[in-house]
DNA sequence: GCCGTTTTCGGCCCGACTGTTTTCAGTCG
């Protein structure tokens, strides 16, 4: 999902087609689904702009080149309709009539969506009945006690709101992936060891490793008989702050950190994402932080289905319903069963008079004649068909990797000594780490936190010295020379070439990310590229400068960069690709891993550890390259020691 | 708005929970 940026249609800063870039078209439709919402348009209708949003930004090909070949409609999900606006906002730069939908909802219309339990029809209806445009007027409407006299409106629902509100407040948005697992984690071990509970796993957006979690699924086999007990005992864990709703078999709760018995370690971070964060303030919106669960409560022998209903995103499960029904089948979360034995029998009973048995997910693929998907790839984004046909890949597993190279010391901004991280890592089980301190320009805070470009040799001095005791005591251990190199404005590397070329390595970031957000995304891209281009150049460190809850990356087209560094690999250069694995970053996005894959550019997973406990972000980092279907092959990582040497010094030369 | 060897109309995934109702609409996932 591309991020939404201003409540307006954008206006093109161009002068020659194409006129705006295709995550601007992307915002556009996504924004037009919303807005279609709350002017109560037709739900398909509604649909048709969320997945024509969707299938594009999964989608790699040029919007340009496709609109001057004519095959814009060839893309599934965008017909007559949604092209012609596509084609006439990139060669006229306008939206059709779609001006007037904006001009239609206030923004505060928008905000309100944000109120947990109201959704379009109330928030139009309260809008067309009593003129409200925003939460500050539904809060005093509710309080005056305006609400309740409206159709199916009552005392409850206006209390709801109210509440709904205070909790909008309270919380703002998705929790990143470490802390949703934490949670998570903690959550079903809990949920496991109450009486009664004879199985308990965490399904849901945690379980299929997206970048941010929204709320925690825990789906619990427990026997008819003791669900009454068991979810008594469910909303009387420690942990557990408030119940927001429980039926028989559901519940509804919001956790607390006094779930945990102690704190997580918390780990060193780069001076960028503190200061993008906000400074200080974050620490205690994380330590006060909460998250929303649900439990479901099912019968045994159906825990299966229960779990792969909860785990599929919405795209992957209505393509599961769909191809049983290309089979005669309907799926729910609790079986599948021939369309014409179940009648008129709904949910549970229809499943369990005729459902097919499945103690695992896998039987259940294999009844849709498909291989078992892997929870991280189940968005729809081809795993159906590559399940069909026996083409799921082998994904990476975290035991799989023997180092990684983008790690800082002292010499910058890290709290451990070139020995300590090799320590660290050697402790992993590595056999080497790269090492890729600050260059000399970036400025944090109004002083330089980098090696000046005197003092780089020195740093290299000692690698030398490390490397050779270790060769020495025959211990198959070595560190790497690289550096963060930054990536200027107008897309020079930071230090002269001479120091550049004594590296091993060279990522190149961006840091200073002023110029680069206030900037459109084709010069963005152009100046990337000619970073890359730089024959010292390695690999791309965070991509697009993205804080995962705190700020979006820089506008650029990935795709085209991906592409450069594919045709530069052809040539026999070594350009790869970073995914930054701190939980702040995740970046590269997983939705462009399968793309990098396909040009022939190689990843490194790169925990960009500012102390030794931080190298273990790596397991972040190669569960996002497991979403985005890299195998072992496909990353450095999971080279040996020997062997990530040798590519270096070929890729260099 | 999209889609389609049962094509140019009539479909478009499915169920739980809640609060409002006496059969159902809205929200959520």
């Amino acid at each position: 999902m591309a991020m939404i940026h201003g409540w307006s249609l954008p206006r093109t800063r161009r002068e020659e087609p194409p006129l705006f870039s295709k995550s601007q078209v992307i915002s556009v439709l996504e924004q037009v689904g919303i807005l279609l919402q709350l002017v109560g348009a037709n739900p398909f209708r509604i649909r048709a702009y969320e997945n024509a949003a969707r299938t594009l930004s999964g989608h790699e090909s040029d919007l340009w080149s496709e609109i001057e070949a004519g095959t814009l409609t060839d893309i599934k999900g965008v017909g007559k309709g949604i092209a012609g606006l596509i084609s006439e906002a990139l060669s006229e730069g306008t939206w059709g009539d779609l001006e007037s939908l904006y001009e239609r909802v206030p923004r505060g219309l928008i905000e309100m969506l944000g109120v947990p339990g109201l959704g379009p029809k109330r928030i139009k209806q309260f809008y067309d009945e009593l003129g409200i445009e925003s939460v500050a007027e539904l809060q005093s409407a509710a309080e005056e006690g305006a609400l309740a006299s409206l159709p199916r409106m009552g005392k409850k629902m206006e209390e709801k709101i109210i509440e709904g509100i205070n909790l909008l407040a309270r919380f703002t948005g998705r929790r990143r992936l470490d802390i949703g697992l934490m949670y998570g984690e903690a959550f079903e071990s809990r949920v496991a060891t109450i009486s009664g509970v004879q199985r308990a796993q965490l399904a849901g957006s945690a379980r299929r490793r997206k970048e941010s979690i929204g709320d925690l699924d825990v789906v619990a086999a427990v026997n008819l008989e003791d669900a009454q007990d068991v979810m008594e005992a469910l909303i009387s864990i420690p942990g557990v702050a408030e119940v927001k709703g429980a039926g028989d078999s559901k519940v509804s709760l919001i956790l607390e950190s006094t779930l945990f018995d102690h704190h997580a370690p918390s780990t060193t971070l780069d001076g960028s994402v503190l200061s993008a964060l906000g400074g200080d303030a974050w620490e205690e919106l994380e330590a006060n932080s909460t998250i929303d669960a649900q439990v479901r409560l099912v019968p045994p022998h159906v825990f299966a289905y229960t779990m792969a209903y909860f785990t599929g995103s919405k795209e992957h499960n209505v393509r599961m319903r769909q191809r049983a029904l290309d089979l005669g089948l309907r799926l729910n979360e609790f079986g599948l069963f021939p369309v014409d034995a179940a009648g008129d029998s709904k949910g549970y009973e229809a499943a369990k008079e005729h459902g097919l048995p499945a103690s695992e997910e896998s039987d259940i693929y294999t009844h849709l004649g498909m291989k078992w998907v892997p929870p991280e790839l189940r968005e729809d984004t081809g795993e159906i068909e590559a399940a069909m046909s026996d083409n799921l890949p082998d994904l990476i597993e975290p035991a799989q990797v023997n180092g990684a190279l983008h790690n800082h010391t002292t010499a910058s901004d890290g709290t451990a000594t070139l020995e300590e991280m090799a320590e660290a890592a050697m402790n992993l089980n590595w056999q080497f780490l790269g090492i890729a301190d600050h260059s000399e320009a970036l400025n944090i805070g109004g002083r330089s936190i980098g090696i000046p470009n005197e003092e780089v040799a020195e740093q290299g001095e000692e690698i030398r010295v490390l490397n050779e005791k270790w060769v020495d005591s025959g211990v198959d251990f070595r560190l790497l020379h690289g550096s963060e190199c930054d990536i200027l404005a107008d897309g020079k590397l930071d230090y002269p070439e001479n120091v550049r070329r004594n590296l091993s390595h060279v990522v190149g970031s961006v840091h200073a990310l002023g110029s680069w957000r206030n900037r459109d995304e084709i010069e963005n891209t152009e100046m990337l590229i000619r970073a890359i281009e730089d024959p010292t150049f390695t690999i791309l460190g965070h991509p697009t400068g993205r804080i995962i809850g705190g700020r979006d990356g820089f506008p650029v087209d990935m795709h085209a960069v991906l592409r450069r560094m594919g045709e530069l690999n052809q040539e026999g250069a070594l350009k790869a690709c970073e995914i930054n694995a701190s939980p702040y970053r995740l970046d590269l996005d997983w939705r462009l891993c399968k793309y990098a894959k396909t040009q022939g550019v190689p990843i490194v997973i790169n925990p960009d550890a500012h102390a030794p406990q931080g190298l273990s972000d790596v397991w972040f980092g190669v569960q996002i390259a497991r979403k985005g279907w890299l195998e072992s092959n496909d990353i450095l990582n999971c080279l040996t020691g020997a062997e990530i040497e040798q590519r270096m010094i070929e890729g260099r030369s």
